[in-house]
DNA sequence: CAATATATCGTACATTTGTAAAAGGAGTCA
DNA sequence: TGACTCCTTTTACAAATGTACGATATATTG
C-alpha cells in the first residue's frame, strides 16, 4: 500500500521538486534553467535544494558523465495529497469547497475546467 | 485599491490567523480552544503566534478586561488569494485546473459542489 | 597532456520558525 | 489583605530554511 510519512517539504524544496516531475531526469543544470525567470537564485542553491530533497528521501540520482541525473522516489500523488491536505486544513480549516470556490471567483478555473471535473465526478463509480 | 506586498505568514501563523477569521474578536485563550484537538501547542506558543501577526501587521488588537481581543487588519481574501497563488505556483507550476482536478478525484469536494460553482460562475458577468 | 569548462561537495551563515518557560501585573474572592 | 488565578511580556533556543561561496574533481578539447 502506499507509503505514508513523508518528511515535511519546505517552499523551496516543494517548488524544485515540481520541476524534477515535470522535466524527466533533470540534471541540476535543467532544473535551474526551468525556474521561472523571476526567481533568481543560484546554481548553488538549487544544488542545496536537490541534495536535500534527496536526503529526505524524496528524490535518487545517476550519475551521467559528470552530471547528477534525479528522479523522484514519492508518486507525485502522494506529495501533493499531503500537501493540499495540510494547506486546505490551514487556511480553509479542512474544507476545499471554499478553496475551489476562491479559485472559481477569481477566475484561475473557467466554466469549461468545471464542465470537464464534472464529466470526471460521473466517470467515478 | 487593494492593498498588496504582504510580509509572508509561515504556515503556523497562517493558521491561527484563519481562526481569528472564523471566530469573531477572539482572546487568546479562545484561539487556543479552537484548536483542533491532535494540535497540541501550549497557549504560549498561540501568544507568540498572535504577537507576530501583529507585528507583521495582520492583526491588531485591543484591550478587553485584563486580555487582548483580536482582529483582522487584512482582509481574508487577500492572504487567501496571495497564499493561493503561491500554494499553486510552488506545487503546480501555476495551473490550478490540476489542483481542482486532484480534490473532485480524491473526493474533497463532491458533484454537488460542482453543480453550485458553476452556477456561481453563471451569475458573473 | 595541459587547459578549460563543468560539476559536485563541503561548509557556512543569517533568518525565520516552532515551541515554550519564567517573570510580573491585575482583578477576585475568601 | 493575602492567596489565587488569569493574562501579558520578556526572553530563549534549537531546528529548519533560504541562500550561496570556495575548493575540488572530472570531462573535454586543442
Amino acid at each position: 500500500m502506499t507509503q505514508k510519512n513523508l518528511i515535511p517539504l519546505s517552499p523551496a524544496e516543494t517548488e524544485i521538486l515540481r520541476i524534477v516531475w515535470e522535466l524527466d531526469h533533470p540534471t541540476v543544470q535543467a532544473v535551474w534553467d526551468a525556474l521561472p525567470d523571476h526567481r533568481d537564485i543560484a546554481y548553488a542553491t538549487v544544488q542545496t535544494l536537490l541534495r536535500r530533497l534527496e536526503k529526505k528521501g524524496y528524490l535518487d540520482h545517476q550519475i551521467q558523465g559528470k552530471a547528477h541525473v534525479f528522479h523522484a522516489k514519492i508518486r507525485q500523488k502522494d506529495v501533493i495529497g499531503s500537501a493540499v491536505q495540510s494547506f486546505v486544513d490551514r487556511l480553509f480549516g479542512g474544507d476545499a469547497v471554499p478553496l475551489v470556490q476562491f479559485l472559481a471567483e477569481n477566475r484561475d478555473i473557467t466554466k469549461e475546467d468545471i464542465s470537464r471535473l464534472s464529466e470526471i465526478l460521473e466517470d467515478q463509480s
